[in-house]
DNA sequence: CGATTTTCTTTAACGCTGTTAAGGAGAGCA
DNA sequence: TGCTCTCCTTAACAGCGTTAAAGAAAATCG
């Protein structure tokens, strides 16, 4: 086979399944393509660069055929699934989202999707400058929400999840914090798929009441 | 000194800033605390723990002394100055917002903070069940974006910081994505301050615009 | 008081990690 | 044939989290 930073990133991704980013070692890996260690060094100056590596194709999966919205399809509904998409490839694997964020990834692939969603909101009517700031907002908030919904699997910790809901519920004190004890409840009966798409179209609509459209929306 | 794992999380945090997470080692930790490293596994049953304990350091001082908004106060301003210093908070250490996120923080305080915001909201006339779903928002969207403020001072990287403005701008090709490239440009000459802040008030419109307020607001 | 137990720290050591150094096998080319 | 370049190997290093065992100090008890 013949190897390169992306293919041993390829091979590193489902390693991933088992003891999460902390447990992926670089032996692991030469093992899973049939290779010594050292061999991975020639095609990757170090670890930090195979992460990098591991969360472009993370990426790049996540935005692979992704088209501009057709004729009709409202924005909103676009970047919805944009996010959706993004989370669903970041949920495929263990500690994906830890491995995505804050890795720098500067792919053309990830320019392309940049770019298919600045001028998609253009041509929604928004300004120049306010188009800038919605691509974060949106990705800062996946990420974040990943993070968080992958650490409630709770894998890190050998002896018993603390994330599980009665754990949560028997630590607070529903006498003194009521509602909160609530809270905690509906977490954990919500639909996480739901939770999230209700989390970006409230940040839409946000979007939608903040910046000035212009004519024709 | 008195040895537990809250003073030991404190005298830990501050070491973050030289070598970030992944250069934090027990006995660094320790030799801060004139001890040898065996010695925090009485305190603290693993790494884990302690990466935990100092979470919760974290969140607790962030959240110190909050009170209920003051009469007059407008909820908006109250929830934006919450996520304002949280952030300022993560700021402080290297890495800050990586050891908060998806750490399991069950402290009193975390309790107590999240009940006053449930609060604050019922009492702006928000419904039960929105209400929960707010503070997941401002806390997923503020971690997902110092995440990634603080992976931008690129010190995990020994040789050229990949995230500065002028490597970026050219790896854009600015002839085929415009957008982007001016996109990359706004973004480095922001104020972090400014479009963390813009951000949370997008998200609190939205939340306004996305949930019935009783009557009253 | 001395004896015993409990609390905390030490030294020594384990297997494992990322990474480097040095060398060898094979292909392409002169 | 001999040289160079590419890619992989074996061997080794310092440092890691963590455990085991023993020792000191402090508290408890008869």
């Amino acid at each position: 086979m013949k190897l390169d930073a992306r293919t041993i990133a390829t091979a590193a991704l489902p390693l991933l399944d088992d003891g999460g980013v902390d447990g992926l070692t670089m032996r692991k890996v030469a093992t899973a393509l049939g290779v010594q260690a050292p061999a991975l060094y020639w095609h990757v100056k170090n670890k930090r660069e195979l992460l990098d590596a591991m969360a472009r194709v993370l990426f790049v999966s996540a935005v692979d055929g992704l088209e501009a919205p057709r004729r009709g399809t409202d924005w909103q509904d676009w970047l919805a699934e944009l996010a959706g998409r993004l989370r669903k490839t970041l949920l495929r694997y263990r500690d994906g989202a830890r491995v995505l964020a804050g890795t720098n990834v500067s792919d053309d692939s990830m320019w392309r999707v940049t770019e298919l969603t600045l001028r998609t909101l253009e041509d929604a009517g928004f300004s120049a400058r306010d188009v800038t700031r919605v691509f974060p907002l949106l990705l800062h908030f996946t990420i974040g929400y990943v993070i968080e919904e992958q650490a409630r699997t709770g894998v890190d910790y050998p002896d018993g999840n603390p994330y599980q809901a009665d754990r949560i519920g028997r630590s607070v004190d529903a006498e003194r914090y009521p509602l909160t004890a609530r809270m905690v409840g509906d977490l954990f009966a919500a639909d996480p798929d739901a939770e999230f798409d209700h989390g970006v179209r409230v940040i839409l609509a946000g979007v939608r009441a903040t910046y000035d459209l212009g004519p024709g929306n």
